[in-house]
DNA sequence: TCCCCGATTACCT
DNA sequence: GGTAATCGGGGAT
């Protein structure tokens, strides 16, 4: 097993710090995160995709850790996660925000609306249109490439933790302190609080 | 089958 | 700062 397996190997909750400073390589440009948040499996976590068990949808989840899970959301948003711990087990870490440290020129002609380089990546979605990644992505293996990600030498001794942004309900509060970023780096994107949920 | 709503973004004021 | 856009998952019926 490399290295970068037996790192993912741990639970998301772990391994998110760890990748703070990591450079995910897409299609023709690299990211830099600087900001991911934690999510847990089965039972233990009312905020995951993987809270009520496997789906067809979350399989990949489940699986082997190392791999990429890809999902749509609000209907036109990719969002995309590192699959953590031994397969069997669902965490992964959702990829919120980072820098592109490779292929500009590339991430800023799929990213048309940014008006500065720092929000080629910043929020789930852009980081996602701007690596070139699509649904078929899905279950992509990081360790053996041609996607791969590449640990830092050290690990970022500084990180800020909060609740997650977006998650409504229990799974968005201070229970649940799973958002981690990179104190001061322009590339982190806004904290928003979870929408109120909507009453009848 | 139906139907609500989400791990969001972009554009408007 | 407010909100429209947009669609598939999965719990409910």
């Amino acid at each position: 097993m490399t290295a970068l397996a037996a790192a993912l190997s741990a639970p998301s909750v772990e391994v998110a710090p760890l990748l703070l400073g990591a450079v995910l390589h897409g299609r023709g440009v690299a990211v830099r995160l600087t900001e991911v948040e934690a999510y847990l499996g089965t039972g233990e976590d009312p905020g995951s995709h993987a809270h009520r068990g496997p789906t067809p949808r979350t399989r990949v989840m489940f699986g082997p850790p190392g791999r990429l899970y890809v999902y749509l959301s609000y209907g036109m948003h990719l969002c995309c996660n590192v699959v953590c711990s031994p397969r069997g087990t669902a965490s992964a870490v959702l990829l919120r925000a980072g820098a592109v440290v490779e292929g500009l020129e590339l991430a800023r002609a799929r990213r048309r609306t940014s008006t500065t380089d720092a929000d080629l990546a910043r929020g789930p979605g852009r980081l996602t249109t701007a690596l070139g990644l699509a649904r078929s992505d899905d279950g992509a293996d990081l360790i053996t490439g041609p996607l791969r990600l590449e640990l830092p030498d050290a690990p970022s001794l500084e990180y800020g933790t909060s609740p997650r942004t977006g998650v409504s309900g229990p799974g968005g509060t201070e229970a649940f302190p799973y958002r981690f970023w990179l104190p001061g780096d322009p590339t982190v994107s806004p904290y928003r609080r979870s929408p109120p949920r909507r009453r009848a």
